[in-house]
DNA sequence: AGTTGACCTGGAGTGCGCTCCAGGTCGTAC
DNA sequence: GTACGACCTGGAGCGCACTCCAGGTCAACT
């Protein structure tokens, strides 16, 4: 199967605009073209485009996203250096997913601050309001 | 205590340039100043920074983080709002959680995949990569 | 034959969150 | 008294990841 820009766009979330973008700065090997000189993706060019939002939703920048597509043209040659860059990034996430919770920990501190608040303007009807100017 | 504007930096964690930029897009309230007319921020105002990387490395927009401060400024009246959002947010970092999960697991699939190459190279000396290029 | 709409290209523009710079003031150390 | 270093201001610049635009081509429909 091929699919045109639109659907491909459709197909893997982005817009049509970036996977041009994509295209022009190397993250994707440039897709077939049909008679008409428009681009045809793939199956496998919509996989691949899956794999990379995958990396980009882990907040990878594209200047590594690029360095593992280039690695991915020279094949088994680059397999080394792809698998570290997904160690590596592996390593990164799990970093980011512990600091998020302990944001979120402190999210949770504030908000429950929050509610005794309102429970006790609620049942005291006191008019004190300490700790809730930060 | 009060501190320079190093030391705060230092404290916080943020540049001297951010911490004036913070200051210029009113995040923070402006600091005392000294005689000299230099910065000098109280512990509060370090408590308050605090809170405010929290906020950012949950990837609050600055944006939604200067509606939060306004609101401080409004205290009691602001209330609700700053708990909603924080409830709002709260929600968002439970959901990128949940979606840097998921794409950890794509990394562990593919990590995996590359180790099992590694060791069929290693014991059976076999030159087939299929597999290898995505 | 004409209109429509999807697509094309190269290049400019955008929003975000800083970061850097020039040129100046001030207080302390030598 | 002068050299130094930390700080000040307003404003420009930057890196990132897109996003948008003008002007054009092409196939299909009416």
């Amino acid at each position: 199967m091929s699919y045109s820009i639109a659907e491909a766009a459709r197909r893997s979330g982005l817009s049509i605009d970036t996977l041009r973008y994509y295209e022009r700065i190397k993250l994707l090997e440039p897709p077939a073209r049909d008679a008409a000189g428009r681009r045809a993706y793939s199956d496998e060019d919509l996989l691949w485009l899956g794999f990379l939002t995958k990396l980009r939703t882990t907040g990878m920048p594209i200047r590594l996203m690029r360095e593992y597509a280039s690695l991915r043209r020279r094949g088994v040659a680059g397999a080394g250096r792809r698998k570290a860059i997904l160690v590596e990034q592996r390593r990164t996430v799990a970093e980011r997913i512990a600091e998020l919770q302990s944001c979120m920990d402190v999210l949770d501190y504030k908000i429950e601050n929050y509610e005794q608040i309102e429970r006790k303007l609620a049942t005291e009807n006191n008019p004190k309001v300490e700790g809730l100017t930060a």
